[in-house]
Formats: C-alpha cells, structure tokens, sequence
DNA sequence: AAGTGGTCTAGACCACAAC
DNA sequence: TTGTGGTCTAGACCACTTT
C-alpha cells in the first residue's frame, strides 16, 4: 500500500488511500475512520505522520474529529466556498452542506441618497429590503441583505424568504438575466458585523455586491450585498 | 513571553507573539523571520511546536518559506479565501473534476482603445497577453483572454501558464488583492466561438469580464475576459 | 561544507468522553 | 478505567540553496 522508498511524502500516499477509500464509498460518510493507532499500525507509520495525514485531510473538509472519541467522514468531496458564478446556497448544497437562512428583517423601506447610488437607481422610490443571515451548524458565515423594486417585491406568503432569492427570481418569476454586476473588497468588520457574526475585530470578511439585471427593465431588478467570513472557504464543518 | 503552565498551547502563544511582531512592523514584510531553530533556542519549544506555528500562519498567508534558505513575511493581514471566486481551476478541481488548460496564443500586445477601456486602464501602454482554451476530457469547456502591464508579464519559463492565474498571482507573485469587479453576461456564441467552442449558434455562453485590483496599483493589475458554456454551471444567482 | 526547511520516528503526558 | 485525539519533546535523516 503505502511505499517508503517512494519520493511521495508517506503522509501524501496516505492521504490519497484515504481520500479513494472516501470517494468509494469505503468509509462511508458520518461514520467512524480507523483511529490513529490503528492507522499508525496498518500502514506502519509514526503518529506524526497519521496526524498531518488527518490534519490535511481536515483542513480539506473531507473529515471531522470528536476529541475522545474518533475521527468522522464528513463529505466525499472537499469544501470549497462558493464558486465563481453560482450562488452561495447552490455551491454549498452541491456540496452537501446545509445551510440555514434566518431572517432578521423584512418590509417596505424608504432608501436613502447612499443606497440609491449604491443601488444603481435613477430616481427615488420605495424599495423592499430583507436582511437574513447565512449559518451552517448554528454558525454564522454571512449577513446578506436584499433590495428589490416594491413594484416586484416577493410577496411572504407565497415565496419561502429562506430560499435562494435567485431561485425565485429564475424559475418562480420567469425572469431572464441580462447582466451579472459583482465587487468583493476584503476588509474588516464593524462592530455591528463582529456581534452578528460573532467574530472578533481582526477576522477579514469579505463584502460582496451584486447587482442583477433582467429583461424589460434598465435599472437593476435585484440589488445584493453581504459579508462573508473570508476563511469560510476551509471551514470545517 | 511563553508561559509553558498556561492552558493556551504553546504554538498558538508563539502565532499569537509572530502575528504581533508581523502587524507591528518588528518584523518587516518581506524580510526574513529567526530560523526554526532560533525560535527553539529563544522560546524554549520544540521544533514541532515551531513548525505547528509556522504551518499555521502559512495556510493564514502571513509567511512563505523558501526550502534551503528560510521564512519570510508574505504581509500584515491574513489572506482572505479569494481562491475558489476567481479560480474557475480551483472551483472545478475542488468538485473533482479536472480541467485541461491549452495556450492558444501570448505574447506582448499594443492595445486599441476599445481594450484599453475594457481594460479600464486611464493610458496607452503595451501589455501582455494570454489566450487560453479551457478543456474538460477533450471537450472545449471555456475560451479566456488574459491581460497584464507588461512590467508585470509572467516570464514564460519561471511560471506554469496552464496554471490558474489567479494563484500565480496570490502565491507566487504574494500580491494582496484590494478588489475584484466581475460582470457576467449570458449571450449566443460568435462563429467563430462556435468553431473553437465545438458547439452550435444557439448554445447559451456565459461572458465573464473580471478586474482585479492588487495594493500598490491604481489601474487594475489583471484583466480577464472568458466564455464559458452556460450548461457548465446552473445560472442560479 | 554549512545552514535551511521537509519528513519521520518513538515516546511522553494531557484533556476529554464513554463505560 | 480505557481509549480517543491534543500537545510536546528529542533526535534523526533528507533535499535544497548558498558559501
């Protein structure tokens, strides 16, 4: 199995026969891998090396540990953030990660001369905003908030607010993109920021605004920005 | 400094002593930090200590270390998970799926003034240019152009140009990235993006025009512009 | 040849969880 | 009490870079 005279680190080679066993399907997902004593005596290696195998192997996302009890498979493939072009909710469930969303907001608000520049509106008019914040396991990763055209807004009862925006915006509203607007700017929190995501003030975030347009309609339909905890790509959850 | 009876283990005392030292200045970004060894002799640990510390404020993007010669400081804040955003190879590849990068053509340009203001850059000057053909099992997955200052070109024979950008530029070149502008427009295909696409005049692309602004510059250091196939990701914003 | 970081082992003690 | 992962040490050999 593992070859000492190879040039690949012992730790590597182990790391690959971990991560097929995953993949195949021979740990399966959520149960318990070979502790590691065990794995120190079946492929004849030192602790440290079964550690920096399980600590690489963590830090990919691909396994859990439970201090005094053993070390769990957490998915088969590894965590990554969101993508380049897919939303949030999309990349992280494709993952199998499940994500909560709770709403902290919601309703009809009057904007003001910032927000309307940062909206990238023409004229002054009423818009309908919703803050919810992103948690994974009970932790928050991200504060979002929405605006949306009154005239457009997504009525309560009949959209579930926990859901993709996008998802309702695509399939349930029929509309057709025109264009994707997106900055991300790395920075650190407010204070506001650092009680909601209960974080302390020198983890950098990043901010993300987006602007989406549709079909029909010149000014941006759906205006979005939120912070997200910058090292949420290699959490491991 | 270190307190070996507190129950703060003592490689996250030490990262918490190197951090203060990297944000006061004390050690200089750039310059060589003391040698495993030395940080043995002054704090009284042992190596894995020191290297748990170190490996620690790698993977958060204070240090590099260059094998035979020593650690050095790479900057002053923790670098934020950019990657998997502006990596369309590290999003795939974190899917587990591999991608085939093809150069199609790079060399030194002389831009016309259409480039020059989709490059967003306020005076003429020559730049370097990369074409690249992105592949998935033979299939032709995306087409992307590069652009750079031609002071910052990527030399040929130092980097791999079938490589990710993107990490080039956030690991080896170790530039701090201050913003990144994205605009992301579905559209049919040119013919000849059918020709090089292998695909007919009604396959939906996404066109993906990327801007990214690194400390230090003013003008945006890298400007990329690529069509992906729409079906390779679900336009779910 | 000397010095650096990279890998690896053997062994120790600890905190935590379960029986 | 037993077994798990968490921390830490001392020491060894290696590959790489510079002198």
């Amino acid at each position: 199995m593992i070859d000492k005279n190879s040039h690949t680190p012992l730790y590597a080679q182990l790391k690959d026969i971990i991560v097929k066993k995953i993949k195949s399907d021979l740990f399966k997902v959520k149960s318990q891998i070979p502790t590691e004593k065990e794995l120190m005596g079946e492929y004849r290696v030192g602790r440290a090396t079964v550690r920096k195998t399980m600590s690489m192997l963590e830090n990919e996302g691909y396994i859990y540990k439970k201090r005094g009890i053993g070390t769990f498979v957490a998915r088969k493939q590894p965590v990554v953030g969101f993508g380049p072009i897919i939303s949030l909710t999309a990349s992280l469930e494709a993952r199998g990660i499940e994500t909560e969303n709770v709403i902290i907001s919601k309703g009809i608000i009057v904007p003001d001369e910032k927000l309307i520049k940062d909206m990238k509106w023409k004229e002054k008019r009423s818009c309908y905003q919703l803050k919810r914040v992103r948690k994974i396991d009970e932790k928050p990763l991200a504060i979002e908030k929405s605006y949306f055209s009154e005239e457009f807004k997504i009525v309560d009862d009949r959209y579930d607010l926990t859901k993709s925006i996008a998802m309702v915006l695509l399939e349930d509203l029929r509309l057709t993109i025109k264009k994707v607007e997106q900055i991300i700017v790395p920075r650190l929190p407010t204070i506001e920021e650092q009680r909601e995501l209960n974080i302390g003030n020198e983890t950098l975030l990043l901010e993300i605004e987006r602007w989406i347009y549709v079909e029909g309609f010149e000014e941006p339909y759906y205006y979005l920005k939120f912070v997200i905890l910058g090292e949420a790509y290699n959490l491991a959850f």
